[in-house]
DNA sequence: GATGAATGAGTATTCATTCAT
DNA sequence: GATGAATGAATACTCATTCAT
């Protein structure tokens, strides 16, 4: 690939991540070429579709997520290490929520795989967390990705919230996910 | 009112409710009036804009969720008394996500009104719930008003969830409002 | 025809009359029903086509004009009288131009028939202003049923024009009509 | 610009012109960038608003009038040059009437400079022709603007005109600018 | 390779007209 | 007879995608 083309995929990309933030999906094609400073056909050379440029934008975060997941299993304290997981994964979602994760319906390959890359990851550094009796035994990785959600999530409901609001919803999820005074779970899957 | 209008309108507010929860504000007015088995032009006559109908439907459902917050708050054991409400409000929106709460942009009146109402309720049954114990003391209405949002909203993420998934994050969710374990809150407002 | 039906098509006349003279051949049929105060299907009932509501709105004017015409022949002062014709047409007009003349696409019998009773009455008055040396001859009463639309025309470029502006250009016109320093007209018909 | 572009944009502009001279401002913008014989899309990339393409056609039309009072300011004779001038102007509204002159409510700043440009050049030529004695002493150019659009409009009343049937109106308005003959006029304004 | 012009399907909304009440 | 609810064709405008330059 030539510098200049590759010079113009990262600007898009980041054009994009931005421009899906402040917009949601729904963002327009034209405003994250003009945001990337490329035409807008540069932008179908690159992604065929737009559901691709999304999917790519999500891959990346995902990506980043596994390998924040991975880099803190190292650690030994295994319960503040998913705590610190998922603060980070919440604090980015400021910027992208996650509900690109759905986003892709065509199923991109790559990015399935990266899914579940990050599924696998998560997984271990809940694991690990269960076996330091810092979290409930009854809770799946799975579990703990889709809570890690929530806590972006509710805060855009509210109009002018701090910017560090999401931190009090993670930390009632993160009281809910610890053994302490746990209350049995509905198994349903 | 003449009977067949009537039945439009409901035919109408059903439509409504399905295509908004399966498309988010963004559902097609025409899909929505083909839906109902009713023209678009109907669907006019009945609300003068789609944000009126978007309107009309959320109205709906927190008149319905006040009401009920309203007939909990007479029962004698508050902390029970919440988890119901909270259970039942989570199962109505598996056909229509609260994110509505936000849609209204220009803030209709009486869904304003209707908001505050459902807020004071919510928060009324939430005190009734921490003078008896049964609710930690840092969370208010609004925090829980959040928080209901959060169960149905992370299942929209699994593709094929069992109907009833959210109950165990609303289970989580529980465990996390109450004061056993609790540890203090990020303050930020 | 009920007493009712005959009030209600007054009425009905007399709302189109205003809502084409404020909003031109546009006027909507919802606003006319409203203004005259009866349901929109009443309208058509009286009027299969908004068309014909025009036409007979037209028809109304038309025959009024008819009846001046007639009237003013009778007086011995061929030349006033063609000009206080003239002057109460183009003052009528501002209510409702005359441009509604052209209107009637569907060629309404009834319309053309009244056309043409007014274009004779005019033609009459015409010639005996020409006998009477007070109008060129070398102008049809043709000539002066066009002309005498144009001062209310002109006028509606006028953003804020003065309610009798028109007279200003009646005024020229009338100088043109007259015989003195006439030059010849150029002969295409 | 490109050459596609410019073609493109040059029949937009025609296509627009005579749709709007059959149908008036309502012409539709899918009638005409069919009879343009390009994409809708292409009419809103050129110009963003059905008002602006509007305006932009009302525009070619002013300054192109402007550019021909600028010339015949030129010449000795002032009297005849204010007739040609009108001759002219009459004979190229016979494809588009100056009714656009009201058009444009949201008062494009372009256009609002050329209809300054377009007044005065014509008050400058009527000017030189009162002086000359050719034009009655109370009379604007205002007026004259405004009467100048008389001869085109008058003959749209009549169904299979002749193409230069305005001629005739024009020389009857003629007549009535000379000073010969010339009656006070109504003072209002 | 990059650009942005062109395209046309899709959107909310209006309105003359029809028809059940 | 009168009403106004229902209808759908039409309208201005947007935007992902294609393609000539």
């Amino acid at each position: 690939m030539r510098a200049d083309a590759a010079r113009n995929r990262a600007s898009l990309l980041a054009a994009a991540e931005a421009e899906f933030a402040e917009h949601g999906p729904d963002a327009s094609v034209a405003d994250i070429a003009r945001r990337a400073g490329i035409g807008k056909g540069t932008v179908f050379r690159h992604f065929p579709t737009k559901e691709d440029l999304l999917a790519a934008v999500v891959l990346d975060r995902v990506t980043t997520l596994t390998a924040l997941a991975l880099h803190l299993a190292g650690r030994p304290d295994a319960g503040p290490a998913l705590e610190e997981f998922l603060g980070e994964a919440a604090g980015k979602q400021q910027q992208l929520d996650l509900s690109f994760l759905r986003g892709a319906t065509t199923v991109n390959d790559r990015l399935a795989e990266a899914r579940r890359s990050l599924f696998d990851a998560i997984t271990a550094l809940v694991r690990r967390a269960q076996d330091a009796g810092a979290v409930r035994d009854d809770v799946t990785g799975m579990d703990v990705i889709l809570m890690m959600c929530a806590p972006h999530y509710v805060t855009t409901y509210v109009p002018e919230a701090a910017p560090d609001l999401w931190r009090r919803y993670l930390g009632i999820i993160l009281d809910g996910l610890r053994p302490e005074g746990a209350r049995p779970l509905s198994s349903s899957r």
